[in-house]
RNA sequence: GCCUCUGUAGUUCAACGGAUAGAACGGCGGUUUCCUAAACCGUAAAUAUGGGUUCGAUUCCCAUCGGAGGUACCA
């Protein structure tokens, strides 16, 4: 139940449905919502499911349930019947409980987390080693990390976890570029960040493969198949992936050398961006795993080889295709290297659950792997959760790393602080502030609105992102929610130096405005809103809860004198309401991974 | 071709089958001797089309038209 007042009213519906018509209702049939903002009444029962049991009009039922509700409880003092809504006011008394409550659980809205709760496992970020992390791995990585903090809230063990993607054929892409054109440049030697340089051969073959292929085209007359076939370029890219996957000493050595670089680079993107792993796998030690598992699903029969050598797995029967698990040349696929991963991980960790955060481009991918791992005996298989999310597009359409059309992910947070650093010293904001505090609050903000920004979209959709208007500071965006709780944090400094001291609790004998009520009733609602995000798996959800909160409660401070205010109880009283609104913006953008700053 | 997802103001996003579809940006017009104006207030502007189910449909079902993705040796 998402407050004690729910709670309360959906036990008084039963009860007076039981006494009214002689029937039992069950809590799931009580339609209790929130009331529209233009009646003045909190809560509306929605009395349409219960006309058959009371064969009465719409407002009749309405106004018996009503009216049964006043008399037999202290906490409704009056009601409104508009055809099939009942209308409930719910008491200040009561309100105010539900306030000091709230106020007295730090960890309002969060389920405490022990050795015996359920473990979860969430794979997100996976990049690739050959290119620098890009606007489609931030939304994918701040949705993994959301997504591992609201699961965490709803009383889950986490293990966040990264495979990372070492081996295969785009790295020998970049590889041979750099062996070719790269003249021995280091991160060092260039002053680039080393996922940058090697992100710049992999574009570099692409470009040169390109004029190959065109120059074979126009010189030899050949198709377009046939020329990329007799590419010389790609020729020796295939030859280093088998000397690689052979041991080749010198191969693994420049392989070890340029991932090293790359993973130094990302490691800077990771901590800038905020999030972690408690656990790192790489493909090239997981891939090999995979392929035994597959053998061993042809042994006993769950698979099917080609005579080619190749080998498959025959899922017509669950209505998909057949899918391919081993090339012929006996190298692996992705799936394979998926198998091989699961297994690892479920060897290493009692894994409840497995939660996969990969693009929906991947929806098929994942429900072949849901299938295969079940067909081979792992009986967490068929319960994967695939977390798939939307692309994020441009203006002007995909982002096409091998072109190099993305939004560079270092890039853009870069951006997105020195905007942020732009507009506060306009605004004046960044005066009393060492530079250490500046840099700080700059930082926040920066990224507070790139994260806000992706994170408020309904991950399975598609987004669009514009770098040049999309990112915003006023309006719903992150540092507007920022805004909001640094505001209240200087009113409670400022209570502080007043020397004002705040009850534990408030006393329960003053008079609220609708406002007021309406704001309690919001923090009531986190605990809801949380639970409900990680039952959907969709931070937006918490992204628009404390926006509607921050939007109403600045309509509040507008309104409202909160210091000034004279009665001493209501002065209290405010000044509580608003340090619980603070607490609930900064734990709601905690599970976005979003840090607030006290000031800005 | 087949499969999946998707279509809401000019733009970017909301709305467990509930009341007059809600915000933001942009446009137009206001608010500061008063706790931070990155705020607040007003104003114009939208459910692709056609059926069906329902007391009630943006939401569920069917069709049509758009958009995205996948579809056996790329990951």
């Amino acid at each position: 139940m998402s407050s004690t007042i729910e709670h309360k009213i959906k036990n008084l519906v039963r009860q007076s449905i039981l006494e009214l018509y002689s029937q039992e209702v069950t809590d799931s049939s009580i339609q209790l919502q929130k009331t529209n903002k233009e009646f003045t009444a909190h809560y509306t029962v929605v009395v349409f499911p219960f006309l058959k049991i009371s064969k009465k009009a719409p407002e009749a039922t309405a106004n018996e349930i009503g009216n049964y509700l006043v008399s037999h409880s202290t906490c409704i003092p009056s009601f409104s019947a508009i055809k099939g809504f009942l209308n409930l006011v719910v008491t200040d008394e009561e309100w105010i409980n539900e306030l000091n409550e709230i106020h007295l659980n730090e960890q309002f809205g969060r389920t405490e987390v022990s050795e015996e709760s359920p473990l979860v496992m969430i794979e997100y970020s996976s990049p690739n080693t050959n290119k620098p992390l890009h606007l489609g791995h931030v939304r994918n990585n701040l949705l993994g990390h959301s997504i591992s903090e609201i699961l965490k809230a709803n009383g889950n063990q986490v293990i966040k976890t990264n495979i990372v993607n070492d081996r295969g054929i785009h790295i020998c892409k970049s590889m041979l570029a750099w062996q070719k054109w790269g003249n021995g440049a280091t991160p060092q030697s260039t002053g680039k960040k080393g996922d940058h340089l090697i992100g710049d051969y992999y574009v570099l073959f692409d470009k040169q493969f390109k004029a190959e292929v065109a120059a074979l085209q126009s010189e030899k007359g050949l198709t377009k198949e046939e020329a990329e076939a007799q590419s010389s370029l790609m020729n020796e890219a295939r030859e280093m992936l088998r000397q690689w996957e052979a041991g080749d000493t010198e191969v693994r050595s420049l392989w070890t050398k340029m991932n090293g670089w790359v993973y130094d680079g990302f490691e800077k993107t990771y901590q800038l961006m905020g999030v972690s792993f408690d656990k790192i796998y790489y493909e090239s030690s997981t891939y090999l795993e995979g392929k035994s598992k597959v053998m061993e699903g042809l042994e006993k029969g769950i698979f099917v080889q080609n005579e080619d050598g190749s080998v498959w797995a025959d899922l017509t029967s669950n209505g998909l295709d057949q899918k391919l698990l081993l090339r012929a040349d006996g190298t692996s696929v992705y799936m394979t290297q998926d198998i091989g991963t699961a297994k690892l991980r479920y060897d290493d960790y009692p894994i409840d659950k497995m939660v996969y955060v990969v693009g929906n481009e991947q929806n098929y991918h994942f429900q072949v792997l849901s299938i295969l791992l079940d067909k081979l005996g792992f009986g967490w298989g068929k319960d994967l959760v695939h977390f798939s999310y939307g692309m994020v597009e441009l203006p002007e359409g995909k982002m096409k790393s091998r072109e190099g059309t993305v939004v560079d992910a270092d890039d853009l947070m870069e951006e997105m602080i020195s905007t942020a650093r732009e507009t506060s010293e306009e605004l004046g904001k960044l005066d009393e502030c060492t530079s250490e505090e500046a840099s700080e609050i700059v930082r926040m903000i920066g990224l507070g609105a790139l994260k806000y920004f992706i994170l408020k979209v309904d991950p399975k959709k598609n987004m669009t992102f514009n770098p040049k208007e999309s990112i915003d500071f006023n309006g719903n965006t992150g540092p507007f929610i920022q805004y909001t709780h640094a505001r209240i944090c200087s009113i409670l400094r400022k209570a502080e130096a007043q020397g004002i001291v705040l009850p534990s609790e408030v006393p329960a004998t003053i008079q609220l405005t609708n406002k007021e009520t309406g704001l309690i009733q919001m923090l009531a609602e986190y605990k809801e809103t949380v639970k409900d995000a990680g039952n959907t798996f969709s931070p937006a959800i918490i992204a628009n809860y404390i926006y509607e909160l921050v939007k109403e409660y600045n309509q509040f401070y507008h309104d409202f004198s909160i210091l000034k205010e004279e009665n001493s109880d209501l002065r209290a009283f405010r000044i509580l309401l608003s340090k619980n609104v603070a607490k609930i913006i900064k734990s709601g953008m905690q599970l976005l991974g979003i840090e607030v700053p006290e000031r800005m």
